[in-house]
RNA sequence: CGGGGCGUAGCGCAGUUUGGUAGCGCACCUGCCUUGGGAGCAGGGGGCCGGAGGUUCAAAUCCUCUCGCCCCGACCA
């Protein structure tokens, strides 16, 4: 392709909308456009961006057996209606009306409408396994846009939905896309984690996600390095160090006026870890005492999944249901449901006296009070490994879900009727799971991890081109012509390719290459023509090595194609 | 939805406190010149100051309402 016959708008100066790294390249690279919150437009450079992590997403899809096909993206709120997420979403939903007032939505997912599909077309158990999957755009009302392309209202996703009689077959399935998923992001280049993740919503039994680092990213995971453990900070759980248990007499001590765990490890002289942080929840049926280590914070979804939905007491509550002001709360002498992090098992604490002004010494959990024990703490940096069984402090890190799998079991099948008739002749409902990759996040996950202060650095793979040719002046016949012979050459060998055949002065082209990052750059000068040589740049080493005008072509064919097998065999 | 910030030329910004009819850099157009890391000189085009209403002789500037965008949080099949 012609630098002067592409749409290449970059930009000198950075739009101050911009925050995330990807973002602010991609907007003054020329890769994208913004037409109002969440949507964007893809420019040249970032379709091709697109289409190429799309053909890697095919090919791998392809390779465990997966059937493409393409659905509405207006659909009719009756199947929505009938597995009840019509209701159960609320804003996130785009709805609308057809001409004769019917109700319709656009998707958010396809759950829905491939389980209606496959309720029709699957009859028997020996249709199945299915894996049925499209790239197609979905649209969000989010709440909240951001981040350029990385979470936006509309979207391109690659969904896939497996099919199977029973859950050893939906194991084959989802180690399946395990694989898949794990090709698709080595060859996209991209550093990447699979990692526990929470069900959710989805009312699924397992659920993994794919993470790529990026400071950029919405979400934590919890890593170990011993032993692999990883999962989104969501459910990870973990071992606490414990503090030296000190020997504390059982007694009541005056805290005036000393509330927090801040306040009163001040006001006493020993650190929060020696604290019980107890908060009153009121639970949809009754309120509930829980208790978590006073340097710990309390892990709201965990306790969600453990005793449904909850908000905190208010202090007039507090006061009626305990019959103490807020502040001086304690687990000791409370005739309610008492749910304490694991971490508390151990040791001697201090915590509220349950009287105005003064707190316990002394307290030993399971002798002083009788609670239920969970983990209910949000991980940190240098906890220890729930796995290892010798203490191994685990890592936190900011990631970017680039994808997700999720076992969904019959959920979808049973809400819409997708059953079949087994071996046996009875009627079982389908065996479902669910599968994800956003392209548009690789694409920024990738533009993350691979920049510097010049501009991107694509992945080879997945590169709008494989390699720009830079002809350093267009008023000098020798090189411009050799520059297109090899640009001719470069092309018939598959590669893509683009040149640069603007009038521009070096610096300008050499500044744009660097922005818009293509992995490598040949540098054709009229010095170097005289020479015999042109040079071959590496945009990420930032070297170059000389290559004989003879040679040229082949030579540089040659690297190219290594750097692609480096990726696609990795 | 809660908190914060910002809307002035394509982009980045100044001007708003203290009202007097809009400016700078980059980009763009013309010419000369220049050509291995965003050159230089000269000339030029482009703005209902987000929108509506109000105060005033006079509003980018003051007041009211509204729309949009960004950030933090909540939310996130």
């Amino acid at each position: 392709m012609r630098y002067t016959k592409t749409l290449i708008p970059t930009l000198r100066e950075i739009p101050s909308d911009a925050e995330a790294i990807s973002h602010k390249l991609m907007l003054r690279a020329g890769y994208i456009r913004q037409l109002a919150s969440g949507l964007y437009i893809y420019l040249p450079l970032s379709l091709r961006v697109m289409n190429n992590i799309n053909t890697i997403i095919r090919e791998e899809m392809n390779k465990i057996g997966a059937q493409e096909v393409l659905m509405p993206v207006l659909h009719p709120a009756e199947v929505w209606m009938q597995t009840g997420r019509w209701d159960e979403i609320g804003a996130e939903m785009f709805r609308l009306k057809d001409r004769t007032d019917r109700d319709m939505c656009l998707a958010m997912t396809h759950e829905e409408i491939m389980t209606w599909l496959a309720a029709r077309e699957i009859k028997s158990y020996k249709d199945m396994p299915q894996i049925w999957f499209q790239i197609q755009t979905k649209l969000r009302d989010e709440a909240r846009p951001k981040s350029g392309i990385l979470r936006t209202r509309e979207f391109t996703m690659k969904d896939s939905y497996s099919f199977d009689t029973d859950e050893q077959a939906l194991q084959l399935s989802y180690d399946k896309h395990i694989q898949a998923y794990n090709r698709i992001f080595s060859r996209c280049g991209l550093k990447y984690y699979m990692v526990d993740s929470d069900p959710g919503m989805m009312g699924g039994a397992m659920a993994h996600e794919y993470m790529a680092k990026s400071d950029a990213g919405e979400d934590e995971i919890a890593l170990c390095d011993k032993c692999g453990y990883a999962a989104n900070v969501e459910l990870a759980v973990s071992k606490c160090n414990q503090p030296e248990i000190i020997d504390m007499k059982y007694e009541i001590v005056e805290t005036p006026n000393k509330r927090t765990v801040e306040e009163v490890s001040n006001f006493i002289g020993l650190s929060a870890q020696y604290f019980i942080k107890s908060l009153l929840v009121i639970g949809e049926k009754m309120p509930v005492l829980v208790l978590v280590r006073g340097d710990q914070m309390l892990h709201e979804n965990k306790l969600e999944r453990i005793i449904g939905k909850f908000r905190h007491a208010k202090k007039d509550e507090i006061q009626t249901i305990l019959n103490v002001e807020a502040g001086f709360i304690g687990p000791v002498g409370h005739n309610i449901r008492i749910l304490a992090d694991n971490t508390l098992k151990n040791g001697t604490y201090i915590s509220g006296a349950n009287k105005k002004d003064y707190h316990q010494k002394g307290i030993i959990p399971d002798e002083h009070f009788k609670p239920e024990w969970q983990d209910i703490h949000i991980v940190r940096e240098g906890e220890l490994c729930p796995k290892c069984t010798s203490p191994t402090p685990l890592r936190v890190e900011r990631v970017i879900e680039i994808g997700n799998i999720f076992k969904l079991g019959t959920k979808y099948s049973k809400a819409l009727n997708a059953v079949f008739l087994n071996a046996l002749g009875e009627t079982k409902p389908i065996i479902m799971g669910s599968y994800g990759i956003g392209p548009a996040r690789v694409a920024a996950a990738a533009v993350e991890q691979n920049n510097d202060a010049d501009g991107i650095i694509w992945p080879v793979t997945i590169a709008p081109f494989a390699i720009e040719i830079i002809p350093v002046t267009m008023k000098d016949n020798e090189s411009t012509q050799l520059a297109f012979e090899i640009y001719d050459y470069l092309k018939s060998q598959s590669i893509e390719v683009l040149i640069d055949d603007r009038d521009e002065r070096p610096g300008v082209k050499f500044k744009d290459a660097d922005l818009i990052g293509i992995p490598y750059q040949v540098v054709v000068g009229a010095k170097g023509v005289k020479e015999g040589i042109v040079e071959l740049k590496n945009r990420a080493a930032k070297d170059a090595i000389k290559i004989k005008i003879n040679d040229a072509g082949i030579e540089i064919s040659k690297i190219i194609k290594e750097a692609f097998n480096k990726l696609n065999e990795s």
